[in-house]
DNA sequence: AACACCGCGTTTTTT
DNA sequence: ACGCGGTGTT
């Protein structure tokens, strides 16, 4: 044994996290809380099997869920142990997935060309298949039938395993599955789910194979387990066989995403279908205040189904959680920005602050909010790097470079840009295609042996043809980058967005110089076996879309839907929105335990919060376009009052007092009482500078003030627009 | 082929 | 309100 690695590598460990890294070789299932340093549990129980249990590299098969947390844990494991782990298996299931169907493209009856489906891919694909069937797009909509194909593959079930009986609608999804599972087969396409689902059945179906990887894993890590779904939970158990040793790491209190197929249930049937799993608890939260932490705690205690864990935490008492009533969305925006304000006058960085919110919709108002105060932020989710069109439109041209019969790719680029291969020529080719089975580049050759369309027409698809195979001979001595560029040029793409003077063609040109610096950068997966670096590239491209931002602000306020906020944590967490309908989301439906996840949802968002919470919501708000009156959020009422700190008292809410028009401005008009500034005051603001008080709503402490600045007429909320008086 | 207009839906997101 | 996709107009 090595005693000095052992004490280093444990030194700064609870009990409950030495128990763990410590553990003898058995199952374990971890019940890590929120901010209890899971991640360092897992990295440090690695490193212990492999110091202290001599087990190999090659030994072990770490599975997460995003491309980013695979490469944190990649990291954190080398930084501690100090050399690289090439051998090491560490991934997200779908990555590994991948890498197994690449490895053994012929028993997994695949061709060894492949390509990855992302799922806008695969929705173009899905409408294709639907309009084929000649079904109406109305009744069938393709993102339903998507979402039908990837649920069954979800739960393990081909077309031929759906019993549709008497049901016709569901006899349609099927069929339309049976057809799409049949076009990705014979062009050789594979999309997400079915990634993890061919993987398995290459597992179920070789038994030589399995025995192989059986034998080479001998521990399995997961984390964020609680997010599994069911074929995940299949592969799992296939690869661990018998001698594996398991350790699933999650929190059934942070399980967000049941409706995308998660079965939170994977934690408790973990310990039902392994004998002697070990559960150890890690309880002791590194990261919020215990006041954070008390509110969260009671919030979570009105779920029913819980497998147990209470948060503690040692750390110090800290501020109350504020909760702030805004009048509407506008004030609740103007508050957080003013907060924010104060925040930094105390020293702190805006890149410390984070706005949580139950829906995208919402971060308009807040967004608006922070340009007008100049105050930097940055938005994570929205569309990634390579899911921009302009990216989609320059991989086409690469897809089909590599395969000339991936029709997405055919139909994406045929006619961008703009080339004379109009609808009329594409329906054509699409019917002729259907009829003889076969892909839209074969079908072009066929059309123009057997003269099937007009000459212009013709010619503009011989052309097109030509333009595709000289690139491909072009491109076969040059590099990743030097063949992007040359098909950039050549496609006419670069000239195509040039043409956009516009602010988005400039973006559109920087994109198309990103996605030249991104070739220039790959590194293909060393355990692959390579067919063509180009390939390679397409594959890594479907599985990791890349940064929302190419962008980085540093210093820049963090906006963000709670779900995206999960394993995140911030010293200044804003919480908006907390109403009735919006968070609870009426969308998510009033079931008991639709109700719990979303109460889930939020005890995520609080235990966001290092130092300090807020707690926001509006009484009126925008919604679809009308004003709509909001009730605060169950949530609220569920927070002990010890915890909370009311920033505006609940008081019967006044109108107007006096509205007035802007051209009228008393000279001189001594304070109201109750309000510090008079009308007609000459007053100074941080931001818009110089104004004049027009008029007042409410007063006190929620006294909002109308001043008209030189940009205009503003309503302010007195306790936060820090006016001066001039 | 580019642009304007209409109607629809509108929670959350990774791979 | 807003953005998307589909249809119709120039």
């Amino acid at each position: 044994m090595n005693t000095s690695v052992s004490t280093s590598l444990t030194d700064h460990l609870n009990p409950a996290q030495y128990e763990v890294v410590t553990a003898s070789l058995n199952h374990l299932l971890v019940l890590a809380g929120a901010g209890s340093g899971k991640t360092s549990v897992l990295v440090h129980r690695i490193a212990w099997l492999m110091t202290q249990h001599q087990v190999s590299p090659f030994e072990i098969l770490s599975v997460t869920f995003t491309n980013k947390a695979a490469s944190e844990m990649r990291h954190r494991i080398e930084h501690i142990l100090q050399f690289p782990i090439q051998h090491m298996w560490v991934g997200t299931f779908h990555g590994l997935a991948h890498r197994l169907l690449r490895k053994h493209w012929q028993e997994a009856k695949l061709p060894q060309a492949f390509q990855v489906l992302d799922s806008d891919d695969q929705q173009r694909l899905v409408r294709r298949v639907i309009k084929n069937l000649n079904l109406d797009e109305e009744r069938w909509p393709p993102r339903k039938a998507q979402w039908f194909i990837n649920a069954k593959k979800e739960e393990g079930l081909r077309p031929d395993k759906i019993m549709s009986g008497k049901d016709p609608s569901l006899e349609t999804y099927r069929r339309v599955y049976a057809d799409y599972e049949a076009i990705c087969q014979s062009s050789g396409l594979v999309d997400f789910s079915e990634l993890l689902l061919r993987s398995y059945e290459l597992l179920e179906n070789n038994p030589e194979l399995l025995m192989h990887y059986q034998d080479r894993f001998k521990h399995i890590l997961v984390d964020e387990f609680q997010d599994t779904n069911w074929i995940q939970y299949q592969w799992l158990k296939k690869l661990a066989g018998n001698s594996a040793k398991l350790m699933m790491v999650g929190d059934d209190d942070q399980s967000i995403y049941s409706w995308r197929g998660a079965k939170v249930e994977n934690l408790q049937r973990f310990t039902r279908d392994f004998s002697s799993v070990q559960t150890i608890r890690l309880e002791q939260n590194y990261r919020s205040t215990s006041t954070i932490l008390n509110a969260a705690n009671a919030v979570i205690a009105y779920n029913e189904n819980r497998m147990g864990k209470n948060l503690w935490t040692q750390g110090e008492k800290g501020e109350l959680v504020s909760l702030y009533a805004a009048f509407n969305d506008r004030d609740e925006a103007r508050f957080i920005v003013g907060q924010i304000n104060l925040w930094l006058k105390n020293g702190g960085k805006r890149e410390q602050a984070a706005i949580l919110y139950r829906s995208n919709a919402q971060s308009r108002v807040i967004e608006e909010a922070l340009i007008q105060f100049n105050m930097p932020y940055r938005i994570h989710g929205g569309l990634r790097f390579f899911e921009r069109a302009e990216i989609k439109d320059a991989l086409a041209y690469l897809r089909l470079i590599c395969n000339r019969d991936d029709d997405g790719a055919f139909e994406r680029i045929v006619n961008v840009p703009t080339r004379g291969i109009g609808d009329t020529t594409l329906s054509v080719l699409r019917d002729t295609a259907r009829e003889n089975q076969l892909s839209l580049w074969k079908t072009v050759q066929y059309v123009i042996e057997h003269q099937r369309l007009s000459g212009r027409a013709m010619s503009a698809l011989a052309h097109f043809i030509s333009l595709i195979d000289e690139m491909a001979k072009a491109v076969t001595e040059l590099s990743l980058q030097e063949t992007t560029e040359h098909v950039l040029i050549k496609s006419g793409l670069v000239a195509h967005y040039q043409e956009d003077r516009s602010e988005k063609g400039l973006a559109r040109i920087e994109n198309l110089e990103e996605l030249i610096n991104a070739t220039s950068q790959f590194k293909p997966d060393i355990e692959i076996v390579p067919t063509s670096l180009l390939a390679a590239f397409l594959s890594h491209v479907a599985l990791e879309a890349g940064e929302h931002q190419a962008d980085q602000l540093s210093d820049a306020v963090h906006l963000m839907t709670l779900h995206s906020a999960k394993g995140l944590e911030f010293p200044l967490v804003f919480l908006t929105g907390l109403e009735e309908g919006l968070f609870p989301h009426n969308m998510s439906g009033q079931e008991p335990h639709q109700l719990e996840e979303e109460r889930r949802l939020c005890y995520v968002g609080m235990t966001r919060a290092m130092k300090k919470l807020y707690l926001t919501y509006a009484e009126t708000r925008y919604l679809r376009g009308r004003e709509m009156n909001q009730k605060a959020s169950r949530f609220i009422r569920e927070i002990p009052k010890a915890c909370l700190q009311e920033v505006r008292p609940k008081t019967t809410i006044s109108r107007p007092v006096s509205v007035m028009s802007a051209s009228y401005q008393p000279k001189n008009q001594t304070a109201q009482p109750g309000h510090e500034f008079g009308l007609g005051n000459h007053v100074q603001h941080p931001a818009f500078g110089e104004g004049i008080v027009l008029g007042y709503e409410g007063s006190d402490a929620h006294a909002r003030i109308q001043i008209k600045f030189k940009t205009g007429t503003k309503w302010l909320v007195v306790a936060y627009a820090n006016l001066r008086k001039i």
